[in-house]
RNA sequence: GGAUCGGUAGUUCAGUUGGUUAGAAUGCCGCCCUGUCACGGCGGAGGUCGCGGGUUCGAGUCCCGUCCGGUCCGCCA
């Protein structure tokens, strides 16, 4: 026996007992006569002494030990002399009775511990090394927890868990496929499923119901910190719902999850338009742990000469409470932040509410004090706060403002880690121009149901026509969302129409879809949440890769296994694929 | 496809207007140490400054190119 207890769970309870005990050396502290040696497992960290005047070969083999050595000690639990009240098993420590050096380890690259010394990329070369790390190792137990916990709730109501096929059809709507080669079939392609959409669809027209898989999906696009060319959804799709019924369903399952995994009773989550979210936040998924929300300007900046306002679609502020103090530099440090590319404003125009009442702007030139006190108004701007204002086309100031909106959250502070905000946001829009190709798509997917009142807008307005669709969004992150599905046939056939798919390519694409719409479709809708997003949510983490145990770099690469490569020429004949370069 | 930051010892980093033998911390190796838990003390080894080219009497440092990595924009129904 390799073991009789773990590393983490011998206390003050246990004295006296004969155990063994297996695990990583995580250090030792060698005094000459008397070494120490803290041996670790992923339940935690247990102190092995070993003394020279008891027996000095077991001592003189433990001198010898290095950082990360597998090895098996036989011993009794004695209570401390000097106790660490930092680690659990700190009132404990084991007398050596035996040592067995299972396995030998090379010097690690990096220090396995909490405080590491090792950069990204090492520690992700070295991935099965970084992943002994207890801060590491945490978030893929909580990980598996929020799993267990979901897949609970879903059996607990009913759902069924369905695998769908990974080798499916290459669809020209959305993200770009992974293709894969069939041998059998020479020149022809399955493609890795982006979602199992259509799947979870056809298991209603079925007769399953409700149905759920915690499944890997693949999207073959640009990597950022929250996006994996491959990543896991909690997909869901129940019959015989209306929105309000899967709202309240998967509210219960994140309520849940808070409740078991950070013991936070969530309040009921409010709900907003995405008209109102816009408006509001700039944004689809805004951060809600704090106000700071959009105020429009233009019926009190225009027609004051001042051309930048006068030629703008939209002006917007915002009033940075308590940022009054702002420096000169510190407000010009900002306007270079909002002009950089990636934000692409043209200027940031700021009015200071000091705090003996008056009001300094920007702007002075074109605007009196007066002006700027029904500013204020506007804003809610009182002394001591700071409004900031941009302009230019309404889509694209929205959008700045959004940034600037989250830039200043984090700089006053007001995106607290540990805070946790929901948000349902409504009524997305059904349809998206794309000006490069010069036609409608999809905003969610094509079986997105529109609103009934809207269908007559299909064409006179393409967009003003409303989706039965929904998103959750946590702290500004979107954790999922879903969609009330077309489930009569025609409105399907119309909406592929809409979407610029001739008769013969829907079939095509989606004639087995519209097949079994043919044989008694149930209405139906469903959900997906990122699961990956949702586990970095919970833990206050940015990046989905530390949620995720082998997980890619930013260039799609698994510097790990070194992969994608080349395959064998043999491979490629074989697959009946030439490849030029 | 684009922007931006970085690449110097096993590791994390410093390195001045271009100037002698490229440093620190940590890790590693050796010796000493009986109550440590980031143990301590003494000593030692360890470098193609990512790669290629250029400017210069002289390049870790300046210029050009390239590769690798981080973050972001485009993209992600």
């Amino acid at each position: 026996m390799y073991r009789t207890h773990n590393c983490g769970e011998l206390n003050i309870a246990n004295t006296g007992l004969e155990v063994t005990l297996s695990g990583w050396v995580q250090r030792t502290r060698d005094f000459g006569g008397l070494t120490f040696v803290d041996l670790r497992d992923r339940y935690g960290i247990t102190q092995i002494v070993f003394n020279m005047n008891t027996n000095a070969d077991l001592c003189t083999q433990a001198r010898n030990l290095s950082r990360e050595d597998v090895i098996q000690v036989k011993g009794k639990v004695v209570e401390r002399s000097n106790k660490n009240p930092n680690i659990p098993t700190g009132e404990i420590e084991i007398i050596s009775e035996s040592l067995t050096v299972l396995s030998k380890s090379k010097t690690p690259p990096f220090t396995i511990e909490n405080d590491t010394d090792g950069g990204d990329e090492l520690r992700m070369q070295y991935r099965y090394l970084d992943l002994r790390r207890e801060e590491v190792r945490e978030k893929l137990i909580t990980r598996s927890k929020i799993g267990s916990i979901v897949r609970n709730y879903l059996n607990d109501n009913g759902f069924l868990d369905i695998e769908t096929p990974f080798l499916i059809k290459s669809t020209p709507e959305g993200a770009r496929d992974f293709i894969v080669p069939s041998r059998v079939n020479p020149g022809q392609f399955y493609a890795l499923p982006q979602s199992p959409q259509t799947f979870k669809q056809l298991l209603m027209v079925s007769g399953f119901d409700r149905y759920y898989q915690i499944v890997r999906c693949f999207r073959d696009e640009d990597l950022r910190a929250d996006r994996q060319p491959e990543f896991t959804q909690i997909d869901c799709e129940m019959s015989f719902v209306e929105q309000e019924d899967i709202l309240n369903m998967f509210e219960g399952l994140i309520k849940k999850v808070f409740k078991e995994v950070k013991g936070i009773d969530l309040a009921d989550f409010p709900r907003m338009t995405y008209d109102q979210a816009m408006k509001l936040y700039g944004s689809d998924k805004p951060d809600t742990r704090f106000d700071m929300t959009f105020n429009e300007m233009n019926d009190l900046v225009q027609g004051k000469s001042f051309k930048i306002f006068d030629d703008a679609e939209l002006v917007l502020a915002i009033n940075a409470e308590g940022a009054a103090g702002y420096t000169r530099k510190q407000v010009d440090e900002l306007t270079e932040w909002v002009k950089r590319p990636q934000i692409g404003a043209t200027g940031l125009i700021y009015a200071r509410y000091n705090e003996d009442g008056s009001i300094k702007s920007s702007v002075d030139k074109f605007f009196s004090e007066d002006d700027l006190k029904v500013w204020a108004e506007r804003c809610g701007a009182k002394p001591g706060d700071m409004m900031l204002l941009l302009c230019g086309k309404t889509d694209k100031v929205r959008k700045q403002m959004n940034e600037l909106r989250l830039e200043m959250g984090n700089r006053l502070g007001l995106r607290k880690a540990g805070e946790f905000k929901c948000l349902w946001v409504l009524d997305f829009p059904l349809l998206e121009w794309d000006e490069e190709s010069g036609r409608w798509f999809a905003m969610h997917h094509p079986f997105t149901s529109p609103k009934k009142e809207d269908i007559s807008k299909l064409y006179s307005d393409p967009g003003a026509v409303r989706a039965d669709a929904y998103d959750l969004a946590i702290n500004g992150v979107e954790v999922g969302g879903g969609s009330i599905r077309i489930f009569d046939k025609e409105l399907q056939a119309q909406m592929f129409e809409r979407l610029g798919f001739t008769k013969e390519e829907a079939q095509a694409q989606f004639g087995f879809l519209m097949n079994a719409f043919e044989y008694g479709a149930p209405p139906h809708g469903g959900l997906a949440f990122g699961f990956d997003r949702l586990c970095a949510v919970l833990g206050n983490s940015d990046s989905i890769r530390d949620y995720i145990a082998f997980p890619k770099n930013n260039s799609g690469r698994d510097v790990m296994l070194d992969s994608p490569s080349a395959v064998n020429p043999a491979q490629l004949k074989e697959l009946s694929i030439d490849v030029k370069i």
